[in-house]
Parts: structure tokens; C-alpha cells; sequence
DNA sequence: GCCAACGTTGGC
DNA sequence: GCCAACGTTGGC
């Protein structure tokens, strides 16, 4: 099982909106390094669904991966999957994830433009322990 | 709203 | 193939 991070600007789909639609294909990604991660995920795979742009930007709930990658019938070059609600979580803000030492290896901080990203088991379980 | 970081485009 | 110009992302 691997783990990713998914960034929504929640003014455009929010982790409300996910909850909402129960599944959802997560299209709209326009860069390579994101897409080549699109398609490493793999079917129940767990996605930290992330707030962006906004004024409470963290991690706010969990999806898992339902349907591996296929075309974009927007644009060919690019992948979408298919992913499910799970739950919401406490927030965590980036900044607390920032001020936790074993999480320092997350791209997030270096690569924070990057939208799809992987997140090591290590970090994964780190994460998921912050919410009993 | 600003601006740094960085990915993409296009002229040469 | 280089690189300047430009556009977008995302934190603050």
C-alpha cells in the first residue's frame, strides 16, 4: 500500500465537496511530475486530501484510491483517477506538519507547488497516529 | 493581494 | 537546445 498527498483549493473542490460525492475523478492536473505519480497509484491505495490556497491550508481528511489512472478525455497527455471519500480527520495545519522532525522528508515543504505527491510509510504512519 | 518559486512556451 | 518571457501555484 502506498500513501499520497492530494492538494484541492477548497474553494474549488474542498474535502466537503468530496464527502459529498463519494467518489470523485480527480482530473484538472496539468503537470508531469503529478501525473507520473497518477500513475503509480495503485487501487486502495490512501490519499491525504490537503487544502490549498486558502486560509486554513492542511491536511483535513483521508481518500483512497478506487480506479488506477486512464486517459484524460480532456487532454490525452494526462491521467485521471478515481478516488473515495474515507473520512474527514482533525486538521492539521502545514505548519504543525512542519514542526514534526520525522516528517521533514516530505516534498511538501521543498516541492510545494507539486500536487500529487508521495508520502513515505514512515511519514504516512506518523500522520495517521496524530488521529486516534 | 503580493511575490517567490518554478514549470511551460516559443523565438532564435 | 538555450534561455528569456510568461503564466501558475501556493504560502503568507
Amino acid at each position: 500500500m502506498n500513501y499520497w498527498l492530494i492538494k484541492s483549493e477548497p474553494s474549488v473542490f474542498s474535502i466537503e465537496d468530496m464527502k459529498a460525492k463519494n467518489i470523485e475523478s480527480w482530473d484538472g492536473v496539468r503537470n508531469y511530475q503529478a501525473r507520473n505519480f497518477m500513475k503509480e497509484m495503485k487501487k486502495d491505495d490512501l490519499c491525504f486530501f490537503y487544502h490549498s490556497n486558502t486560509k486554513l491550508v492542511g491536511i483535513v481528511g483521508l481518500v483512497e484510491v478506487v480506479k488506477e489512472f486512464y486517459p484524460d478525455p480532456l487532454d490525452e497527455r494526462f491521467v485521471l483517477v478515481d478516488v473515495r471519500y474515507k473520512k474527514h480527520i482533525p486538521f492539521i495545519s502545514l505548519e504543525d506538519l512542519k514542526l514534526i522532525p520525522q516528517l521533514q522528508n516530505l516534498p511538501l515543504f521543498k516541492q510545494s507547488r507539486l500536487s500529487i505527491q508521495p508520502v513515505d510509510s514512515d511519514s504516512a504512519h506518523i500522520i495517521l497516529k496524530l488521529n486516534p
